[in-house]
DNA sequence: CCAAAAGTGTTAGGAGTACACCCATGG
DNA sequence: CCATGGGTGTACTCCTAACACTTTTGG
């Protein structure tokens, strides 16, 4: 049957499913790894707290589709954005059948506004270890959207998105910690980050309540080479 | 309008968009790569070969209906199975707005029947370097196909998916060797894999024109240990 | 001068890579 | 005995991981 609908030309048959996107939005806040969720106004799941998202639009990308509602949702504009995975079970949205088409996002801290643009429902970050019940299978997507980013870490330069564009070296390991769940050895992180060359050290320094940090900046250029040479990133 | 629709209780817009679920399924033979593709008996694109695919059904899940194609295609089921992408952009297909989820499959040299069921439609194995041109974006799937398959080679155990059970060093060897488009050095191959005591020796020999060759087959239990410890894989 | 955070080198162990010859069988 | 593919060990380099003290600023 499969082959036979695109290789007989019969009319594309009609269809009840629904597609929707949903984002997984992070950023980094008080040294912790937050997400972005929505609290549902009405039923099914109301009251709960979920993914924000909505559906696609007749003549709108996939991609497309996930940066509009992450306007929506936060007023940035040129994140990270990644598709994660598609979930299609049937079943599990109570009001019909619905395909999901996940992103994920990474937002330096602080750029989101949370513009509280939108109707009843109430939006705020969430600590991922600390957030409450989700609706819908959310939880799911939230647990491989974790996944999916603790991996990139490590063999990408995708931290840098979750940063401001100057930061100092101690940020940036805090950073890798807060999504590796794990502490780094800072001379080790540190020798690492210089022999991989991707950082511009800046003239500013800035105070913190004891000596004065060093300020990068991420190094574009150096970036697609070492995505060329394929060199591995494991802290 | 994303959040509002979900927050809100809208009634579920009706849509345009149809979802297709569409295969690249490799396989291994004569020691190179190939993927199965049948050729389209009508327009669009008539006459041009395309991956195998078909509508989802209604009350269908994902990897359901990927699996139902594969069997269709192949007579085959128990394979390995991931999905690869989600493609949506707008113009893809020129009979309508379509969204496509890609999977792909991996079975065993020889194990593939092609059952020639379906109608009109010519279906076989290319080599994935010297396939004629592609319908649809089909290109772009094959290539992201390609490209995943390479990366989950160096740090997960997937070859295994493309050799009978029991199978020899040097045929294992040559299914990675196919697979990553470079040699590999004898010596090293293996001593990773003792090192990695993945593989169960078996009492059989085989014999191919020279020496016989020691068998083994994959050991299931070592595997989990493997993901579980995180050991990379890396050739 | 004290608190707070930044910055800096060495060593030991493990993994990766390069490399060449003998072994067992069939014809 | 010869052709064919199977099987084996060593040395070098590089990366990883563990580990503690000094420096610079603000108060």
């Amino acid at each position: 049957m499969s082959r036979a609908s695109r290789a007989t030309g019969n009319p594309m048959p009609s269809s009840g499913v629904r597609v929707t996107v949903d984002l997984v939005i992070f950023t980094i806040q008080e040294n912790r790894l937050q997400v972005l969720l929505i609290q549902r106004a009405i039923p099914p799941f109301q009251g709960r707290w979920a993914l924000p998202g909505g559906f696609l639009r007749d003549e709108e990308g996939l991609e497309a589709a996930a940066l509009r509602d992450l306007e929506e949702e936060t007023g940035v504009r040129d994140v990270y954005l990644e598709q994660l995975f598609t979930f299609g079970d049937p079943g599990r949205d109570p009001r019909g059948r619905v395909v999901t088409v996940a992103y994920y996002a990474l937002i330096a801290a602080k750029t989101a506004t949370l513009t509280a643009s939108t109707d009843a429902a109430a939006a705020r970050w969430w600590a991922v270890d600390g957030h409450p019940p989700l609706a819908f299978d959310h939880e799911r997507i939230l647990r491989y959207a974790v996944e999916r980013l603790r991996n990139k870490l490590e063999y990408t330069t995708v931290g840098f998105q979750l940063l401001p564009r100057k930061f100092s070296l101690t940020e940036l390991q805090r950073v890798y910690e807060a999504i590796l769940g794990r502490s780094l050895d800072k001379r080790n992180f540190r020798r690492k980050l210089a022999l991989l060359g991707i950082l511009k050290p800046l003239k500013e320094r800035r105070s913190e309540g004891g000596r004065p940090a060093q300020l990068f900046e991420f190094s574009a250029k150096s970036f697609s080479k070492l995505r060329d040479v394929g060199i591995i990133f494991p802290f």
